[in-house]
DNA sequence: CGGTATCCTGGCTGATACTG
DNA sequence: CAGTATCAGCCAGGATACCG
């Protein structure tokens, strides 16, 4: 790491805090993953994260979508449909996700 | 992104949750940043991150600690002297967390 | 189906006092 | 100085019922 990157990391960690209490969220990689593999349904993606309720789904996808990282389509249909999916930022997320799943993969305990 | 990259992306998240719960604590992120331009004692560090408490601060070094993120080293004097430092596998932390910077500058709402 | 409203709980954090 | 002990508060999230 060069001084320029030191001094970035000194002073501007701001953003690194805000993208961790975004992500952080105890279902929105979760959320991420299922939408990586593509479009999916309010319910579909309630089922296949299994355990979550419909209440903290609702709240993590507004959070995505008014970050931009997730859209909303609105399908005017009787019974109503709604699909949500990763948007460009959003798929810009998994290259970060991966480093971090690398990082955390050589160097975290598995245990506790 | 690549198709192996992809694949990744879809069964291993749990390393990178991991990750995000360690380093997603309130001050984690500060305390890294403190101890990345060098090392310092207990005290020092709870000035400098102002309004932390010394039980936070404590818990969240001994988890640094467990992960090998951080050393301790306990000079026995009077009165008592710890110095805290980040390790290798910490310094290795920092090319994530600027990427997390980058992403974050380019891609989050600032406001909310 | 796709949510919102309500109530409730556990865990993280803050404040402060105390100890080796 | 470097913590631990204790008590209290906040808030993400869980369970469930209900609505357009």
């Amino acid at each position: 790491m060069n001084n320029q990157d030191e001094q970035r990391l000194e002073e501007c960690y701001c953003p690194a805090q805000k993208a961790l209490s975004i992500l952080g969220g105890k279902w929105t990689l979760s959320i991420i993953r299922e939408l990586s593999s593509g479009t999916k349904r309010f319910g579909q993606l309630q089922k296949s994260l299994k355990g979550i309720s419909p209440k903290t789904l609702s709240a993590r996808l507004q959070e995505l979508e008014k970050q931009a990282i997730v859209t909303k389509e609105i399908y005017l249909e009787v019974p109503p449909r709604v699909e949500y999916s990763l948007t460009t930022k959003g798929e810009s997320l998994k290259k970060i996700l991966l480093d971090l799943v690398k990082w955390g993969t050589e160097n975290l305990r598995s245990e506790d």
